[in-house]
DNA sequence: AGGGCAACCGGACCCTGGTCCGGATAGCGG
DNA sequence: CCGCTATCCGGACCAGGGTCCGGTTGCCCT
């Protein structure tokens, strides 16, 4: 259960990648900030765990709609404002909680085997990625669809970044022409989860037509020339 | 002021258009379901349009966050209840309150001058679209964000629909190959009111480019086999 | 060891979205 | 013109998110 936030290990031979975060902004966050690791005093830790834990059960009994800040407080004998200092809002909460499996994730395309991680040509890569995020999300649409009811968020968030700039990285490679980080973002809105679910609960889709639809989208866009 | 909500006149000489409304489900809503215009009590009909003058005044004095469901009934001499009742929730007066100038953008992309409307090649048509959807969701920003927390609604509403299935129309003119759906999809994401916000406000874009980057896209994704 | 201070804690408090139901009223048929 | 009912109205009520501040406590420095 993610302790006290180590920011993530932007591997070895991925300056690129770097390069993309540090034009977006991204660093602060994303990058040990040199010299803050704003260390939380040790009780503060302890009821981090505590309410991450509590957090992540209540999530899974009843859903995201039962994660409600009060529940969450009482059940981890705290009270509300506490939550609220750690995580900011409920937004900040989900995010916190998402924040395991999302370095999954990273984990499988930051540094994992072809043809998702490295060696693997770019394009295959896109592909793979796509492929890999829609079932990551839909498998926790849950928490995702929550968290992404702040709609600022999803554009700002640690993660969202990484996504971002890790498509930038690969048009790059690719020699997709045109603007990249646009066309990052348009890949981006293709993978959105809410539109994910609307397009499978509400319009039918299976997985596979939407990972068909992104290979497509991605053979066009990253075409060369 | 958008009265008791005549459904909107979708011209003739668009039969395909329409075919696009049938497969999306959107019938009930956007076509003008033959038995049932569900007449207003003459006492409704006024305290509808009389909240809406109302929330439309305080949405231009105090932006889209001061516009609370309690002020505006106060402010229209009405309980909260009635508010609820007329418009659902509060995305649903938001929706309403927009749904004037939706109108306006609509009429130009239906029935409007080329090459906006007909009388231009479906290429032209589609990259006119996006400039147009562009500038006029960018322009009511306030709004249209604050419409758009609830994001389910974004795909559900007829305003979307119709725009969805404008694209499909088109696409499908142009002889765009692949997933027809997905890509009109795909379009609209790029046009997505809150990412043009980030895009623009966080990110220090401006408008032209992403208007070129719109031009490139529908390049990319039009063109033929 | 112990003193001082920054950080933390708790829960009362406010605001707003949303629900509910007893009472009023428009519109219709006689 | 009158009475009946479906519809509408109002505002009390609830829940959940977010804020605040007086009191407490870990942590560091001497």
């Amino acid at each position: 259960m993610t302790e006290p936030l180590p920011p993530f290990p932007v591997p070895e031979g991925h300056d690129d990648l770097l390069d993309d975060l540090k034009k977006l902004n991204a660093l602060p966050e994303v990058v040990p900030a040199p010299g803050e690791p704003p260390r939380l005093r040790a009780d503060a830790a302890r009821n981090r765990t505590r309410l991450l834990e509590v957090a992540a059960r209540l999530a899974d009994e009843g859903g995201a709609a039962r994660l409600t800040m009060e529940a969450v407080a009482n059940a981890a004998q705290v009270g509300k404002g506490t939550v609220f200092r750690r995580f900011g809002d409920r937004t900040g909460l989900l995010i916190a909680l998402l924040d395991h499996h999302e370095r999954e994730l990273q984990a499988a395309f930051l540094t994992g085997p072809p043809p998702l991680g490295p060696d693997a040509p770019p394009v295959e890569r896109l592909r793979a990625f796509g492929a890999a995020v829609i079932r990551h999300d839909h498998a926790h649409r849950d928490l995702y669809l929550a968290a992404h009811a702040d709609a600022s968020r999803r554009h700002t968030s640690p993660a969202g970044l990484l996504r971002l700039s890790h498509l930038c990285m690969l048009l790059r490679r690719a020699e997709a022409p045109g603007d990249v980080e646009l066309l990052a973002q348009t890949l981006l809105g293709y993978l959105d989860v809410s539109l994910v679910d609307h397009l499978v609960a509400r319009r039918g889709m299976t997985l596979e037509r939407l990972e068909d639809g992104w290979t497509h989208l991605v053979g066009r866009l990253a075409g060369k020339g």
